[in-house]
DNA sequence: TTGAAAGCGCTAACAA
DNA sequence: TTGTTAGCGCTTTCAA
C-alpha cells in the first residue's frame, strides 16, 4: 500500500506544526491567512484526508449520524435515508445505516453499537418499540430523533395517522361504503395502531358496526405478508356472505399486495385507499387514491431537527416535541369509486 | 452523560488484564474457558460495548463496509444496499453508505473520505466512470468490487446488458415491431451505453433502418428526466409521421415515466419492455414485461466476492474478475403485443 | 497566532 | 495462558 499521507507528512511540507495543521483542517480561525493557504497547499498536494477514527477517538464523538430503521427495502424509508444523507453530506457527516426487521433485540443491539461503539454525533431511528431505558444513557451526550412513529422519550417527526386515515375513511363513508375493510391490523407498536384507531373511530361516529372478519389481522406472529397471502386474503374477503364494497391498505406493502391480488381476481375496480405514496399510483386502472407522507419531508425534517440539538445540548432533556408532518389526501380515482349506499350527494365523480 | 465502560472497566470487573478482555472479545482462541466465561458476564453486566474509533485506529481498518451508488431513492440501490447490510451485519461489520448523484467529483470525494477516512473495511461502487487512478493506492490493501456496472480495474458484479436487451427487442422485432423506440439513452458511461449496444445491434441484424427520432437522448447535460418530460417525449413520439409500434425503457426511471405517461396519453396499449423489476408490474394493464434483475443476487454476490477477497489479499492484484449476474425476461403482456409486421408465427398472445 | 506534550481506547509485539 | 508496554493519528490542554 502505498503510503496515506498523515498530518504529520502535512505539517513537515508546510514547515508548521500538527496543530497548526488540525486548527486548518478543523476550519479554526486563529489561523494566519498566509500560513492557512500555505497548509491548504500541502494537504491538496499531498491529498490529505484526516482519520475518522483518530478524530473520534481523540474528540469522542464520530464523524457519522447513525440511522435505524426496519428496512432498506422498504422505498419509505429509503426515500427517508436518502434525505438524511443529502443534508448529512453538507455537514461533512457520513451515515451509517441499520436496520432493524422490526426486531426488538436487533434494534437495540444497532443502537447501541452506532451510539457506544461508532459514537455517532447522532442517531435517527425508527423505533421498534416505546421503551427505551438503554438510550437514556445517551441522551445528554448525543442528540437522538425519532423518525415515522412517535416516542415518549425523544423528539419525533411523524405524520398524523389517526387524522389522515380518519379522512380516508370517512370520505369512503360518504361516499356510500359501509362494508369497509382494513388491511392490515398490525400488532405491534406504531403508526399501524393509530390508523387502525381512526378506522374505528369513522365506524363508530358513522353507526357502521365493526365486523373483524373485513380486518387482516397479523397473525403470522411478525413475518410479512407475501403476495400470496395478500391473494388469499382478497379471495376471502369476497367470499363473504356481505362482502367488503371498499379496501384501506394501511401501510404501502399492504397496497402493492393488494393493488396485485385485486387486479389478479379482477376486482380493480373495487374502491381502495393507500396509505402511502404507491409507485405509479397514476398509472392503474383506475388510479390509486393515496394518503400521501413524503419520507424526504419527513427525512429532512428529522436531520435538521437532530442539527439543532446538536448545537444546544441542553435542549434535549426538555419534553420531546413531536412535530406532525402534514398529509393529503391525493384523489385519483380509486378512493372516489361510489358505494351502495351513495346517495348523490358528496364525492367525486368515479372514474369506472 | 452515565460512562460508557472501557475495556479497563471490564479487566477491572473481571480480575484479569485488559489484553485478556480484548482476547475475549476478539475471539482469539488462548483463553482458558474459566477467565473468558468470566470476562464475558462482566462485558454483559456492563453492557461493554469497543469503540470502533480505537479499534479501527490501532488495527488500521475499520470496522464499516463503505458503499458508493448513485442515489437511494432508487429501488434498484435500495435493494443492492439491503442485501449488503444483511450479510455485512452477520460478519459483524457496519455498513456506511454514500450517494453520488452520478457526479464525478463527488464519487471521488466520497471514496477517498471512505478509504482514507473511515479506513474502511472494504468498498463496493457502483462506478461514475471507469478511471479511477487515485484507487490504485488501496488496492492492496482494501478490497473494492463494482457492481452494476464493469470496471477494468477491479472485480464487479453486473447483469449481461447486451444480452439481456438483444433478446427483449429480438423479441419485438419478431413479434412484428419495425418502429421500436429506445428511452433514453445516456450519456455517461455505462449499462445504458450496452443495452444501447444490443438495440443496435438487433436492428443491424433484422436490416431495420436506425431511426434516430425514436432515441431519447440525454440532453439535459446529467440531470434526470421528470415525469413531464417523459410526458413530452411519448407526445413527440406519437406525433411522428410513422410512430414507434414498440417502446424499449432501458431502465427503471424511464420504465417509471413511460408507463405513466402512456397512461396519460390513453396509449398504454402500446407494446413495450422494460430493463429492470418494474414495482407492481402485474398489475397494469396490460401487465409489463421487464427484463429482470435481482438486485438482491448482485448485492449478495457482491458482498461474497468482497469478503472472499478480504480472506486472501494477494489475489486483488490478477486480472479482474467480472460476475454476470443472469437475467431473464419476464413476459407479462405487455411485451408480447403483436406489431403490424406480424404474420403469427412467432410470440405469445397478445394480451390487449 | 503558534507549538509542545498528553492521551483518547484499543490492539500488536513481546515477556513472563 | 496471561500481562506489560508502546503506540495508532489525531485533538485537547496549556504554554509561549
Amino acid at each position: 500500500m502505498v503510503g496515506r499521507p498523515g498530518i504529520k507528512e502535512v505539517a513537515a511540507a508546510s514547515g508548521v506544526s500538527i496543530k497548526t495543521v488540525s486548527r486548518v483542517v478543523n476550519g479554526e480561525s486563529s489561523v494566519r491567512p498566509a500560513t492557512r493557504s500555505r497548509v491548504r497547499a500541502a494537504i491538496d498536494e499531498l491529498g490529505y484526508i484526516p482519520n475518522t477514527a483518530a478524530r473520534s477517538l481523540k474528540s469522542g464523538t464520530g464523524r457519522v449520524i447513525g440511522i435505524v430503521i426496519d428496512s432498506l427495502a422498504d422505498p419509505f424509508f429509503a426515500a427517508l435515508v436518502s434525505a438524511i444523507e443529502r443534508r448529512a453530506l453538507g455537514e461533512g457527516l457520513g451515515i451509517v445505516v441499520a436496520s432493524t426487521g422490526q426486531d426488538v433485540d436487533r434494534e437495540r443491539e444497532q443502537l447501541l453499537l452506532l451510539l457506544s461503539g461508532h459514537r455517532a454525533a447522532g442517531v435517527i431511528f425508527a423505533p421498534v418499540t416505546d421503551s427505551h431505558p438503554y438510550l437514556q444513557a445517551y441522551r445528554e451526550s448525543t442528540p437522538i430523533v425519532a423518525v415515522d412513529r412517535a416516542h415518549p422519550d425523544f423528539d419525533s417527526v411523524v405524520v398524523d395517522d389517526f387524522e389522515a386515515t380518519r379522512t380516508a375513511i370517512g370520505q369512503l363513508v360518504n361516499n356510500g361504503h359501509r362494508r369497509i375493510a382494513f388491511l392490515y391490523r398490525e400488532q405491534r407498536y406504531g403508526a399501524i395502531s393509530r390508523r387502525y384507531s381512526g378506522y374505528l373511530w369513522v365506524l363508530t361516529e358513522s353507526g357502521i358496526l365493526f365486523d373483524p372478519e373485513l380486518v387482516l389481522y397479523d397473525r403470522s406472529g411478525g413475518h410479512d405478508f407475501t403476495d400470496e397471502d395478500y391473494v388469499t386474503e382478497i379471495n376471502r374477503l369476497f367470499s363473504l356472505a356481505t362482502p367488503p364494497t371498499a379496501l384501506f391498505a394501511a401501510n404501502m406493502r399492504a397496497a402493492v399486495g393488494i393493488i396485485g391480488a385485486l387486479h389478479q381476481a379482477r376486482r380493480a375496480g373495487t374502491a381502495m385507499i393507500a396509505f402511502g405514496n404507491v409507485p405509479l399510483a397514476g398509472a392503474f386502472t383506475p388510479a390509486i387514491s393515496c394518503i400521501n407522507q413524503d419520507p424526504y419531508a419527513i427525512g429532512n425534517a428529522a436531520i435538521e431537527r437532530l442539527l439543532a440539538l446538536r448545537s444546544t445540548p441542553g435542549e434535549s432533556r426538555e419534553k420531546p416535541r413531536e412535530l406532525v408532518i402534514p398529509t393529503s389526501l391525493i384523489r385519483r380515482g380509486s378512493g372516489e369509486i361510489f358505494g351502495p349506499y351513495h346517495s348523490s350527494r358528496s364525492g367525486e365523480k368515479p372514474t369506472s
